[in-house]
DNA sequence: CACTAAGATTCAGAAAGACTGAAGACTTAA
DNA sequence: TTAAGTCTTCAGTCTTTCTGAATCTTAGTG
């Protein structure tokens, strides 16, 4: 009973045809459509044979609508009505004035940094669709990798990943934090630590810190989150090494043991090298970096 | 601001799209739609690069959509849908059940002839748009002849008329009614006549058969609806020679002034000769001549 | 690590579709 | 009858879209 082959209409004819239904002279239309009577007329006809019925009669010099056409013309206004919505929802992707970002980050922190960047872009772009993800760095360029997430704030990778493209977000000071009442001797005496647990990029970065400072490095606990892990240090649980933003919050921050940081994380921008560039995520990723 | 040219989208290109999504691969999908997977590639690259937005990307052997692409699919869904509701309609449309069609007649009483045979062919076509005209022959034929008209009956014009093909429908007896008391004379003292205006087909025919039978023809009177003229013999304006449907109806049928009628009009069912045959009308047209 | 199979794409050539400009048919009006 | 206007048809050219073959990449396997 079905058709199950749909005739392959296309914008344009549906377009000649509201364009014709318009008009009171084929004439008129064409001029309007920027094409030749002859282009019209010939589109005209296709449409008609892809649609198996007869949609217009002569009258004198004039052609007119049957009274059947009216429902195919209702159909190709609405279909022209919606690919006029749907080409303007596509100036907005290309322009970057709208879309989706999946954008992922080590913590909420590394996203405090640039706040006041995302707040003045969002607020630049409203139409953006920010969805936002907090995992390990590891997990997060591997998410990218795999196409789960358009942007990426990570600590630096020790080497170039095929495929990811970075570019300098922040450098972030990692500063060493001792619970309240420790004996803050020379650094072979400080200890035992909780940290970011193994294979993350910022335990490096602070295993590195300490072993040059000299300082023993034996962890007694992991969370990946360093609130977490300031909660260990309030209660006791041994010394860690944090940015000072989530350490040194609240009522009773944490107070350094020394007044130059261990080391220094770089977070990076990444984003994959391959895929085409999409504008909503080259605007929000110069806010980033930028900003 | 507006993009004042329409991406010249495809029905193919969309069903391609839809069926992308429904498809865990694209070779699957290819089959599914019965192309090449190299056409499904080509033709989703094109509707692509028309929409100006990337809408997939690869991951490992699989191309995925974005996620910006649930927008254009939707619209894709919305657009095959349509067409699909657009396909069934032209196909009940072709094969004539259901359609418009705007039918003329002289009068009511000539449907009255073929009321079973319509009837019918309303019950077989549930989905037929009929519109009924009633008016005189040549007006319906004009009205044929300048496309108001689909189809009508009428009485048989005197030459062919170009453009107008003619086909036998039904041959109506006309017979000659006088008003109650009338004296019955030879068809010398008949008269005077009540009858349908000037250029009527129907008084050439009855003008004819008063003239065979020697019958003067001295109209006092005119109208085009049978209905009125017997209303008129009634009172006692005059003669009428009326077909006996309309005649011989109600409580108080005329009576015929004699037994065989004054002359025959010939109906036929007339259509245009030069237009594409619509499956309605025709299929209303054999009803109305074979009925 | 080579090897294979599967998915997807690219390429060249053929077929179909669409546009322009010229020519023709037809209608309306002077 | 002429003249202008509308629409269509036709031939030629250009664009689009298909198929079939070749190529590339990836995932799985011995």
């Amino acid at each position: 009973m079905d058709d199950l082959t749909l005739p392959n209409l296309t914008v344009q004819q549906l377009e000649y045809l509201v364009a014709a239904a318009a008009s009171p002279t084929r004439t008129l239309a064409a001029a309007t459509l920027g094409v030749t009577p002859s282009a019209l007329t010939q589109g005209l006809a296709e449409l008609e044979r892809r649609v198996g019925v007869p949609l217009f009669e002569r009258h004198g010099r004039h052609t007119r609508l049957r009274p059947q056409a009216t429902e195919v013309l209702a159909h190709a206004r609405r279909v022209v009505a919606e690919t006029r919505d749907l080409a303007r929802w596509a100036e907005t992707q290309r322009t970057g004035t709208a879309g989706v970002v999946r954008l992922g980050t080590i913590d909420a922190v590394a996203v405090h940094h640039r706040a006041e960047a995302i707040r003045r872009h969002r607020r630049a772009v409203p139409g953006l669709d920010l969805r936002l993800t907090v995992a390990p760095s590891g997990a997060l360029l591997d998410a990218l990798l795999v196409g789960d997430l358009d942007l990426v704030v990570c600590v630096e990778p020790t080497g170039p990943i095929a495929g990811v493209a970075t570019s300098p977000c922040l450098d972030e000071p990692l500063h060493a934090y001792a619970p309240d009442g420790a004996r803050l001797g020379p650094p072979e005496a400080w200890g035992p630590w909780v940290t970011y647990p193994r294979g993350s990029h910022t335990r490096e970065v602070i295993a590195a810190g300490l072993a040059a400072l000299g300082a023993p490095f034996a962890v007694v606990a992991e969370s990946n989150q360093p609130e977490v892990l300031r909660e260990m240090v309030r209660l006791g649980m041994g010394w860690a090494v944090l940015p000072a933003a989530p350490a040194e919050v609240g009522a009773e921050p944490l107070a350094r043991v020394r007044r130059r940081p261990v080391g220094v994380r770089h977070l990076v921008v990444a984003r994959r090298a391959d895929v085409a560039s999409d504008a909503a995520v080259d605007a929000l990723a110069s806010a980033l970096t930028s900003g």
